[in-house]
DNA sequence: AATTAAAATTGTAATCATTACAAATTGGTA
DNA sequence: TACCAATTTGTAATGATTACAATTTTAATT
């Protein structure tokens, strides 16, 4: 698996050092759409010398050169994602979590009507709750009508 | 003017204050999809005593009541949107600029899928280069190959 | 194996948008 | 006028992100 992480790197022209296979290996295997702070304190037990400031750099790194998404559905945090496939997100605004979803269908003759815009990437997010949180928003609903 | 946005606001069940009715009417009559820092030093000029805190408690007031849209497009600054009938964003990679454009026809069929998700927003973005920025970028480019 | 230069990593300090909070102000009501 | 609740204001705190300089690693060359 580290090995084909490393060679993944190299067929987007990213220098796979140590820290990065990390983080790539971290995007491919947890599917939470982490946060930097997430992605840092998850790899500190196997690099503790893994800086945040590294974490940052190496996700730009990945960005940069189509290995991962970053995900501006969260006000608080910045998400990234390793899933480069075209699909959707849902964001929980109950407990923040956020999970893939179907890509929706691109209407290409609206879009076509906008000649004068080169547009390079499409981000499609849902915001809503999840089951558990829709639950707990109606026990809590209720509660109040007392 | 003002005498309707007072009663826009009073239709959404929102206590229509000076400073409320004032970032409501900036929002209605500039298409930027502007950041808190634009709102506060434009309308600074009219109420000198307006404080940007008031600005950030305005703008959720407004958000939360429906009356303007929040948009996580930016990395940088949270942009606000009076406009809140279905469309799209563009945002220009380049200068920053948000435009409106048409709203993509939803997939249905794909997302009642997730029925266990209660989506409650969606939002679409477009990331790319407007004209402008697109012809400055084929420049830039043509110079580094001389 | 030693040398060297470039690339990557690290830690600290700075930046800056946003939030928390308490004091002051406003507006409506008795 | 006096009072209460809602709103506004200014200041200070928070916290994610970035800047930057020093250190370490890597890879190539002798």
């Amino acid at each position: 698996m580290p090995v084909k992480i490393k060679a993944y790197l190299q067929e987007k022209g990213i220098n796979p050092s140590m820290q990065r296979v990390a983080v790539m290996h971290y995007l491919l295997n947890n599917f939470t759409h982490p946060t930097v702070d997430e992605i840092h304190s998850n790899l500190s037990d196997s690099i503790p010398t893994l800086s945040k400031t590294t974490v940052y750099n190496t996700l730009k790194v990945l960005v940069d050169n189509g290995a991962a998404l970053q995900l501006t559905i969260d006000e608080k945090n910045t998400r990234y994602d390793g899933n480069i496939t075209p699909h959707a997100h849902f964001i929980c605004l109950g407990c923040g979590c956020v999970h893939d979803v179907e890509p929706i269908k691109l209407d290409e003759v609206s879009l076509s009507m906008y000649k004068n815009l080169r547009i390079t990437e499409t981000q499609v997010y849902y915001k809503g709750f999840c089951e558990k949180c829709y639950q707990e928003k109606l026990l809590k609903e209720a509660e109040n009508k007392k």
